[in-house]
DNA sequence: TCGATAAGTTAGGGCATCCTAACTTCCGAT
DNA sequence: ATCGGAAGTTAGGATGCCCTAACTTATCGA
């Protein structure tokens, strides 16, 4: 039995909890109010308020206390503006050479004022990319998405010869420092050492060898390099 | 004296508003509350409330009945989201391929969401256009704006061959039409007869001779042709 | 098993923007 | 000179989204 689906525009606050619903609930199986609170910056009474709302309009299944996950129609909304935000990255980056480290919080803004009409073209123009600047993958118009599985770096071992997948692409500082190491998506990298309890990681990359520590190890995504 | 400017950034309803204030003030020397709300698809006592907030704010100066003026921050605001808007289209047009009818709506919704950082980058990529895709004047970085002055099409005498050099942005139907009889900025016409009482014009566009209403006449702006 | 603490919720507001209904002011035609 | 309609304003209310403060529920360690 199909629902009559009201086709009502979502507002930008709306898209962007659905978003982070998403991500988290990918990451850890359902969302908690205050990590849906910290994820976008406002107060975890605010989230109660909000998750009230989207429940009622069937866009999220709240269990009090237990968590949120998305129905079907907020996940098809979350991945539309996921197309929409990786799109644009990776537009304003191909197209208009736009730095890496900025088109996170540039795309924040305009994938609630995009049309699907001007996210379709700008796919096009770029030859339908299938991931963002940071290695994420882009979503289908149809709204199907495949996350390849991926190691964090933090987990590779010693010796492991490893191809840069993807990288957390939220803190623009953080981007620039791995810019500035040269580790971005297609690299590849060799793990020299990780010093034991949480330790820091040796990488070759290139020539030159590298230390970084185990937080930022764990956002950047590698597989085994195809040799 | 300089006032301390407080660098708040504008809302997208303040922005709009502002906008046809400069509009509206450009064609008549003030902007009456009614034409702003007609201009804004909202209700005449939705602009009281805003005029009021926007006088407070220093952005407009409000003489109570009698209409409403931009200070020159108001200006400066304003012709940065002209600026914006404008370059948006010309983008969108020239880099995408945007169909002619319906930049104008894009760019009304995206003109809120980018930053001055996009906006340059898309005028670079395109050439640092001067005018948008309809002939409307981009003003500068540094907000002056020049506007030519031009003659509408229904005021030109009969027998003179005139360059189209704006039109009407608003209304998607009419730059369809338009762009079916070849009226676009650039294009050469010739005006071959106009009836008297408002009547209609017509005007041989390349080969062809069509006719067209006085109310849509006054949409087209034009310059004598040089030669 | 029993609290302490973390996690989540409710209560009570605030601000921006919009609305309708009712009122006031202005101005031009008689 | 005045009065009726157009233009504009005020009053009162709704919605979306945010906040702080105070309360409730869940869970885990002693």
């Amino acid at each position: 039995m199909t629902s009559i689906k009201v086709i009502r525009a979502l507002t930008g606050p709306v898209e962007d909890y659905l978003k982070v619903i998403f991500e988290l609930e990918a990451a850890e199986g359902a969302a908690g109010t205050n990590e849906i609170a910290t994820a976008l910056g406002v107060a975890p009474a605010s989230v109660s308020g909000m998750v009230r709302r989207l429940a009622g309009q069937g866009l999220i299944a709240h269990e009090p206390y237990r968590g949120v996950r998305l129905t079907k129609a907020g996940r098809r909304a979350a991945l539309r503006t996921i197309r929409r935000h990786r799109i644009i990255e990776a537009y304003l980056t191909k197209a208009l050479g736009y730095p890496w480290d900025l088109v996170h919080a540039e795309a924040e803004r305009l994938e609630h004022a995009a049309s699907d009409e001007l996210i379709d073209r700008m796919a096009a123009a770029i030859g339908e990319p299938t991931t963002d600047p940071h290695g994420a993958p882009i979503p289908t118009r149809e709204g199907t998405l495949d996350e390849p599985a991926l190691l964090p770096l933090a987990a590779a071992k010693v010796g492991a010869r490893v191809c840069i997948q993807r990288v957390g692409d939220r803190d623009a500082e953080q981007l620039r420092y791995l810019a500035g190491l040269g580790i971005t998506p297609g690299r590849h990298v060799e793990v020299l050492s990780r010093e034991p309890f949480e330790g820091p990681i040796s990488l070759r990359i290139g020539r030159v060898t590298k230390t970084i520590g185990p937080g930022l190890a764990k956002q950047i995504l590698v597989t085994a390099a195809l040799k």
